[in-house]
DNA sequence: ATGAAAGCGCTAACAA
DNA sequence: TTGTTAGCGCTTTCAT
């Protein structure tokens, strides 16, 4: 049961050259049915499989491309991404490419990459949402293909696989509305200030489609962290009047507010209903479970691969912005018709 | 510009021959410092990186590790599981290792591996929770060492991280017994009889401790899945009598009953507390936060890659149980006293 | 249609 | 202390 044959084994076993063992394993032509057969045939009960590592050498290249998640990004907020990884797996797979896990971090302006990265022993590069603009200068640098999936920003010389955000605010701000909501509120933030413009455009374009005006009193788009959540949505909840609904650019904001609403026992819909986009794991085990737009994010991790696959190949590609307006009704939002 | 140094080009350059080099980037002694001065020097200016492809192929091993999750199981439940994946990554680049994300699938007895497992291409796996007999017969007979993160089973012949579960259990229901409650629920499941078994123990023995009975009409140890939740929960409801408090075997499981408890207007924890075993990202962002007993997953992931990394490098190891004491209080319970 | 031989970039035994 | 040389297991060019 020894378990290293090598391609020399299989060729002395088979009677032939190594050669006519390599081209017969990558499918060349030029060899007889009959040594094929006969070779096939060795390899078959050998249980023989050529190691990669020798391919690794010969054609200076790893076979493996990484994930890279922003370490200084909480875990939840991730958890959008790691959906996105089974499709990045899967696809990876396709193309018989591994998946490395992996993580940079930039501290002030102190960029951190992991080692596997700067040897290059990686042949390309997947990052989830928007990276700085010192690690793409350093990518550059370093020469290494590299898509961005989920990206909101507007370089247009990177590659990317957007999802079209504003399109997706409007399906959701519609959809409120055609449950007879009139009183609309907003909750956002501008960490990323091209995300926002599409998300805030998409929720415009909805209230002036159907005559309703933007009240400043129940807009908020400057929340931070927990603690100003809680601030604006107290300041919110101080009105004479409030809103019937409140979208929220982002699920786990969403989230949050249901927990605070909760917390200040404001029944969820009853009072206020609660819509948001992106459609991530815990959206549907909370309680109210939430409605949203899901962002399709088996595309956004097949079509980054495929991208990153030409890249590797020296392919000519393009960057991808996929639609999203797939509406998903759960319990958040209540019907006022 | 050239990016593609290699040895030769740096034995050229610092005019000494390629071993020498190698020597001193390995950290060999027998070089002059003279030498290694002279030769560290060109490298700094080059930047020089050697590349892992040729170690590959003289070594025979990857310098990678999978971790490798079952495919089956839906991402929700591996929530507890992407907390450990950061702390298996940062062991591993402390080892200089690539870790792959990966799963397995088990349909009917149908096993189904990703081929960079069958091709030996990694030197190593990491499983999280216990994994089915047949996988492991396979893996014997690939003979690739692994390392069980989290497993609950009780093979003794198996290379494992496990955590207390006994203790975590006994730590819950001892903090309920202690904020005054003395009617004191159980939900679980025996998907995994091992596990149960030290759950249930733990629970026991700090019933018991406390002269406290175990009462049946609150006592469920068979959900299965979301609908089986619901109705074991609707027959406690329906009891006369309530408990003042429920130990859910896992956080999930908790959180889908307050989920329903919330659902049929029972407010926690003001009619009903709930504590559980995990800390899963999410137990903090639900309303009630979750008050659960937190598995170190940590510690978990460290330990499973300093093992395999010993089975590797056909050093003598041992599995580690990790203690699992930690409550951390939120707002599921509460005091009665 | 098949084989001989060189080489990918390293490591390490052996020689000097 | 340093250099020469032979691989590691493949692919591919060039002969035959």
């Amino acid at each position: 049961m020894k378990n290293n044959l090598t391609i020399n084994d299989i060729a002395e076993m088979a009677n032939v050259s190594k050669t006519t063992v390599s081209f017969i394993l990558n499918g060349k032509e030029g060899i007889s049915e009959k040594t094929r057969k006969k070779v096939l045939d060795v390899i078959e009960q050998t249980n023989y499989k050529p190691t990669l590592n020798s391919k690794r050498l010969y054609f200076q290249k790893s076979f493996t491309v990484a994930v890279v998640f922003d370490k200084s990004v909480p875990v939840f907020d991730n958890l959008f991404y790691f959906a996105v990884m089974n499709a990045l797996l899967k696809r990876c797979m396709h193309y018989n490419y591994s998946l490395i896990y992996s993580e940079f971090s930039l501290v002030g302006d102190e960029l951190t990459l992991p080692d596997n990265i700067l040897d290059k022993d990686v042949d390309g590069l997947i990052f989830l949402k928007d990276i700085p603009l010192v690690l793409i200068s350093k990518l550059h640098t370093l020469n290494i293909p590299f898509v961005i999936a989920d990206d909101h920003s507007e370089h247009t010389s990177l590659y990317t696989v957007k999802a079209d955000y504003q399109l997706a605010a409007y399906t959701a701000v519609h959809y409120l509305i055609q449950q007879g909501h009139r009183h609309i509120g907003f909750i956002g933030n501008m960490n990323l200030p091209a995300f926002y413009t599409q998300v805030f455009s998409g929720y415009q374009k909805a209230l002036k489609e159907s005559d309703l005006p933007l009240d400043l009193s129940w807009f908020f788009d400057k929340i931070q962290d927990r603690d100003t959540t809680e601030t604006y949505i107290g300041q919110m909840l101080s009105q004479k009047e409030l809103p019937t609904a409140i979208f929220c650019m982002e699920d786990f904001l969403a989230i949050e507010l249901i927990r605070y609403l909760q917390k200040q026992g404001v029944r969820v819909p009853q009072d206020i209903s609660v819509i948001a986009i992106d459609d991530i794991i815990i959206s549907s085990q909370i309680y109210p479970s939430l409605t949203t737009v899901a962002i399709n994010n088996e595309e956004l991790g097949t079509y980054s691969i495929d991208i990153l696959m030409d890249l590797i190949n020296k392919k000519e590609t393009h960057s991808i912005t996929i639609s999203s307006n797939n509406i998903v009704v759960r319990e958040s939002v209540r019907s006022l018709i």
